[in-house]
RNA sequence: GGCGGAGUGGCCGAGUGGCUUAGGCAAGGGCCUGCAAAGCCCUGUACGCGGGUUCGAUUCCCGCCUCCGCCUCCA
């Protein structure tokens, strides 16, 4: 059983079958970044993080390109509305998504190339579409010919004479239906020199660039949001493939993010970046959000829904967690064959978790009737799962031990231990208002305290 | 106007021509606990509306309503 993905430009689900057998190559569009990362632009990251980590699980060696459309109109827009150089202003939240995605939990690209250091490539792949006669240069700016790829639509299914054409359709343009592979420097622009004269790459020639300079003629999967399929995938294709080129053999795209009958508004308290969704939730709780609900569907953020997750995630970790504390280590085992079917099945996360939660009942069952065995073996294939999620509770990125002075911490924890030796005691004893009294005042401090048949376990609260 | 997607129990969210009709959250009841917490067990009988096909449809077909995405530099 293997892999089966739903294909955009087929509309069906078809078995994975990469180019080279073993490995899997995949371009993802990533961000332009205009401002601050939202929780729309880290749905899109996420989803080809865990189709990346799946891949790997499976035996495949896999190589990411997630590009960085580092100049851009709304770029030039917003910086220059901001008073600051374009470069800066794209650079800073460059790193603004980097962190986003690292602090999520995403493993890092195998490249994150940026357009502005592959004009070269894009330079050359107009001169062959010139030479194909798919392209033409025009006062300054270089159009693709829609009319000279005959095949044009087909991803997307729109046929070209059908597409509401802007109001103001260049007057350079051959046919209203060419799209832009380049655009002539304007004064005050950023420009690279071309034999066409100034100017700076139209996004969709970009990212065609850069998969080929990085994934060769032909690659497995191109991924992207559903919002991206018309018009800067069809085009992609269809410059990719007028220059001879296979591109890419699948295509998925990932449902968007709404915002739950209501406008994005900051006055509503709605919206919100990726790092103010980060001061109220735990990157692990707002990943497991994001990767419950099936890549394909849309989701409507509402806070009520992200409490949810929250407390669905809290269950699955209190689970793993309560058997490596009892048990000692909880290695990680073999996700099995029904987390498998269900991923294989485009990704199937809904029913994915569905295991997994299915093993957290059964492994507290065992755990409750002093299974140990069975309970360890089924925490060790709870993260297994959890970890081609890139959930796993006992991960090292959700650790806080490299901010934390580790001195500081062992200080504390034995004043927590003495006073829990305390409260032991005065159970013992029965003395139920002094162990009481000490519960509280544990918890007043962030310090949550619950018995077990092993003795009392402290964990900290997030307030 | 064109292309595409979606409407499932209090909520989130899968899925299926009939089968023990996912999973989670919340709620009610029970067990466990000194009390809690966590956990376990039980309960709820849902598929936008109207037709049609069928022995039988939430699942297939037709129509309708509602919502969402996209429709090429500038958006």
């Amino acid at each position: 059983m293997s892999l089966r993905i739903f294909d955009t430009g087929t509309r069906t689900l078809r078995e994975f079958q990469p180019v080279h057998s073993g490995a899997a190559s995949i371009y993802v569009c990533g961000p332009t970044p205009q401002g601050p990362p939202h929780i729309g632009h880290v749905r899109s990251a996420l989803n080809y993080d865990v189709l990346r980590r799946w891949l790997s699980a499976t035996g495949h060696a896999v190589v990411l390109v997630r590009n960085v459309t580092d100049v851009d109109d709304k770029i030039l827009n917003k910086a220059a509305d901001n008073d600051e150089p374009w470069w800066h202003w794209a650079a800073k939240h460059e790193r603004a998504f980097e962190a986003a995605y690292t602090d999520l939990g995403c493993l890092p690209a195998s490249i994150a190339p940026r357009a502005t250091g592959h004009v070269t490539q894009m330079v050359e792949l107009m001169h062959r579409l010139i030479d194909g006669g798919h392209a033409y240069a025009a006062a300054g700016d270089v159009y693709f010919s829609v009319r000279s790829y005959p095949p044009y639509g087909e991803l997307s299914r729109q046929r070209p004479d059908e597409v509401q054409q802007g109001e103001a359709a260049a007057q350079d343009k051959r046919d209203p239906r060419d799209f832009t592979l380049w655009k002539g420097a304007k004064p005050g622009e950023p420009a690279w020199p071309t034999p066409w004269g100034p100017g700076r790459p139209g996004w969709h020639l970009e990212c065609s660039a850069m998969a080929l300079a990085y994934l060769g003629a032909e690659f497995d999967i191109h991924g992207g949001g559903q919002d991206l399929i018309f018009p800067h995938h069809e085009n992609e294709l269809a410059q990719s493939r007028s220059a001879g080129y296979g591109f890419a053999r699948y295509w998925m795209h990932n449902g968007l993010v709404g915002m739950a009958g209501e406008k994005m508004s900051k006055s509503l308290g709605n919206v919100v970046s990726i790092p103010e969704m980060l001061s109220k939730v735990r990157a692990q709780e707002l990943r497991y959000y994001l990767v419950a609900p099936h890549y394909r569907s849309e989701v409507q953020y509402s806070p009520a829904a992200l409490e949810e997750a929250v407390r669905a995630y809290q269950r699955i970790e209190t689970f793993v967690r309560q058997v490596a504390q009892r048990t000692g280590v909880v290695t990680i085992g073999e996700p099995g064959p029904e987390f498998a079917a269900a991923m294989n099945d485009d990704l199937g996360t809904p029913a994915a978790l569905a295991v997994v939660h299915n093993g957290v009942r059964a492994g507290n069952i065992a755990l409750g009737s002093g299974d140990e065995a069975t309970a360890r073996a089924v925490a060790g294939a709870v993260r297994a799962q959890l970890d081609t999620l890139g959930l796993d509770p006992l991960s090292p990125n959700w650790s806080t031990e490299s901010t934390v002075d580790t001195g500081a911490v062992r200080a504390l924890s034995s004043l927590v231990d003495d006073l829990l030796t305390e409260r032991t005691r005065a159970r013992a004893e029965r003395d139920f208002a002094r162990a009481d009294r000490i519960r509280d005042r544990l918890l007043a401090t962030g310090i949550a305290v619950e018995d077990t048949p092993d003795g009392p376990l402290w964990t900290l609260k997030d307030s």
